[in-house]
DNA sequence: TAACAAGTTGACCGCCCGGTCCGCTTATTG
DNA sequence: CAATAAGCGGACCGGGCGGTCAACTTGTTA
């Protein structure tokens, strides 16, 4: 562990600068958007970015490992309700509303990204695995679904609502909704495949 | 209408292998696969691609053109179909049968490719508010979803599977199934905001 | 406030992409 | 079997990308 010592003030403001410059690039133009556009909207020089990212994929990184953190925070508060069902539907609420479904779908991806991404990402996993066997004790979801099910669905609302050409903002909660309806004991009818097992 | 003398024999054969690599290529690697990498799956030069297709969009719309045609066969049969509910989720199957969701998700994308395509999948869409109009009718599906609703849901199953590495080819089936007892009457609550028009 | 390290910048590099073009090959046809 | 047009291919082009670097600016600190 290396004890960094502290950024300098304007480096420590840039660095946020991007950050967010970067996640609304990304949002509205996918992960393609590039370097040189997320540095102008930050008002950056474009070597700045390199400064404090050796790469675009660290970058990348850097976003996504704070949407997990923010997953993290809800579910282990979530952790501590009473009724198992609501709180996966909320961990699921939480997931979901973290805007636009490009942040949420790219954090499956690749993984090999970094070490810290992995790691805290596989603890998300365990949140996720928790959440659902309590829901599932509890009855509030069908007992043939699996953990993994619930984190492969868990961006399905953001992406289908990416085809919709001026969706409004809170239109994922319908279909979030569907999809949670498709989870429950009530009338579900025996899968046709076995879960898979790795996520 | 302009009526096209026929192609060469070996310019027809060729534009085949162009189709049958370009579909693989972007099933595999995405929609940024480049015509350079297609046209030597194909076994052909550069340029010949440009000869068959004036751009990569053109290349694009020709194979969804495709899909969209095995589509609406489907869907045409599935209208005198006795179980409607059955006939929906065919359909359904048939559209996530279409192998790797890149070949369906794309097929909402952008639209202003080509006017076929428009025209073609304008039909389509069409034929899914039938098919869903009389499962609801029939009970098969509940009353608070709209045709538009299934559109969107349709690529969902295979988007869901793409995180998964090495996923069985046929995992789809159980999101299919999920998503589908969500759309059931049964056990249906309330949805928490209302359908989108514009699909 | 002087001196220095930390930070910034934009011109620049190599690469790969979609698309063009023209000399060459080949299927077709009378 | 010519003659010809249809088809082919790959060198080539402009542009945009991720990433580098050396000259310059600025926050920090003694």
């Amino acid at each position: 562990m290396t004890t960094t010592r502290p950024l300098r003030a304007d480096a420590a403001r840039n660095r946020r600068l991007l950050l967010a410059a970067a996640a609304d690039e990304f949002a509205e133009r996918g992960l393609d958007a590039s370097v040189a556009d997320i540095a102008r909207r930050a008002g950056v020089g474009k070597g700045t970015v390199f400064r404090h990212f050796a790469t675009k994929d660290d970058l990348i990184a850097a976003i996504v490992l704070d949407r997990i953190d923010e997953l993290n925070a809800a579910g282990e508060r979530l952790l501590e309700a009473t009724d198992p069902g609501a709180a996966l539907l909320e961990f699921l609420t939480v997931a979901a509303h973290q805007r636009q479904q490009r942040d949420l779908s790219f954090l499956h991806e690749a993984g090999g990204v970094s070490a810290e991404v992995t790691r805290v990402r596989e603890t998300m996993y365990q949140t996720v695995y928790t959440l659902v066997d309590r829901a599932r004790r509890h009855g509030a979801v069908r007992s043939d679904v699996t953990g993994t099910d619930i984190i492969l669905l868990m961006c399905a609302p953001n992406y289908v609502t990416s085809y919709v050409s001026d969706a409004p903002p809170d239109l994922w909660q319908r279909y979030l909704a569907i999809i949670f309806d498709g989870l429950r004991p009530e009338g579900a009818h025996p899968l046709p495949h076995p879960p898979p097992t790795t996520p």
